[in-house]
DNA sequence: TCGCGGTACGACCGAATTAGTCTTATATCT
DNA sequence: AGATATAAGACTAATTCGGTCGTACCGCGA
């Protein structure tokens, strides 16, 4: 439905980790992992993601791990998210493998985009230093009806 | 990833439609299913589900359909997406069967949980009006960091 | 210089979700 | 009565997702 990916998740988890280990050592896969419960091999693959994208920067050999690349005031939701998961698409008008057959009569494509762009805003907004604050100082975000 | 299903998708279209043939006549699943393309049989279900919760209203038997239950200004598209898909969560913490394993160590729940909140708002906003009108005034959400 | 502890990457599998179909029952208009 | 609708749930097919494995590569330190 409607719902963020695991993996997805799981690396918003190891960028917030990251993040509070800032200016200690760099962090392995496994580390992160086992803080959470969850598969090393998995964690693996999403860190692997996030460097791909220049989110975190890995360290190969012995005592080696990951650093965050950027401030994590710089590193929004969005980031983490689309270097995982690709592009936030709400629709499947454009996806992967052949677009959505009521394309041409569809009256509903142009306001959905419009939410989407919403979403988009909203993820964009908040970044790492966000999910680390407590207090909540509350943003407004403009929305195109 | 963070897609709107397909089914939805339809519902938002269905009633779109409907909204367009207010004060006409009530309108079949086959008619707006043909309309745009997709299988009746899939629409009726769809048309159905939004029944149930009392977003549209059915008739029965020869030259019946389906009727907007509300005025096209009360009907948002949460409550058509939550109809069909059921309740609108980005995380798996809580969900059908059993929740996350991390979820007594994860550090981001709090965090995606307002952003939650934020995508609940904007989906809350954006009405079955909204999305046949041509103009589109800026609305300002409040999202929580 | 060799080995250990780490990342890189893609192929792979099984589970879960989603899309879509079929069948039967029921209601209502003509 | 007959045609045309909705109602509902079981069922199957298609796709996505979560997670694993194997192998290659890198680099520090004993
Ligand atoms: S075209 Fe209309 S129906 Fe097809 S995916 Fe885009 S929005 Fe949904
Ligand atoms: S608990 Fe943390 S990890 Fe588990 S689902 Fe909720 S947010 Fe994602």
């Amino acid at each position: 439905m409607f719902k963020l990916s695991k993996k997805a998740d799981y690396g918003l988890i190891a960028v917030k980790h990251l993040a509070m280990h800032r200016d200690e050592h760099a962090c392995s896969a496994t580390e992160i992992a086992e803080e959470y419960g969850i598969s090393t091999m998995l964690m693996a693959k999403v860190l692997q993601k996030l460097a791909r994208q220049r989110i975190v920067s890995a360290k190969h050999g012995a005592s080696g791990g990951y650093l965050l690349a950027k401030e994590p005031s710089q590193i929004t939701a969005l980031d983490v998210i689309s270097a995982i998961d690709g592009p936030v698409l709400i629709t499947s008008c454009v996806t992967n493998h052949g677009n959505c057959g009521a394309a041409d009569k569809c009256s509903v494509r142009e306001p959905l985009r419009r939410v989407n762009e919403s979403i988009l805003s909203v993820l964009s907004t908040v970044t790492i230093s966000h999910m680390s604050e407590e207090q909540h100082e509350p943003v407004l975000v403009e929305l195109q009806t």
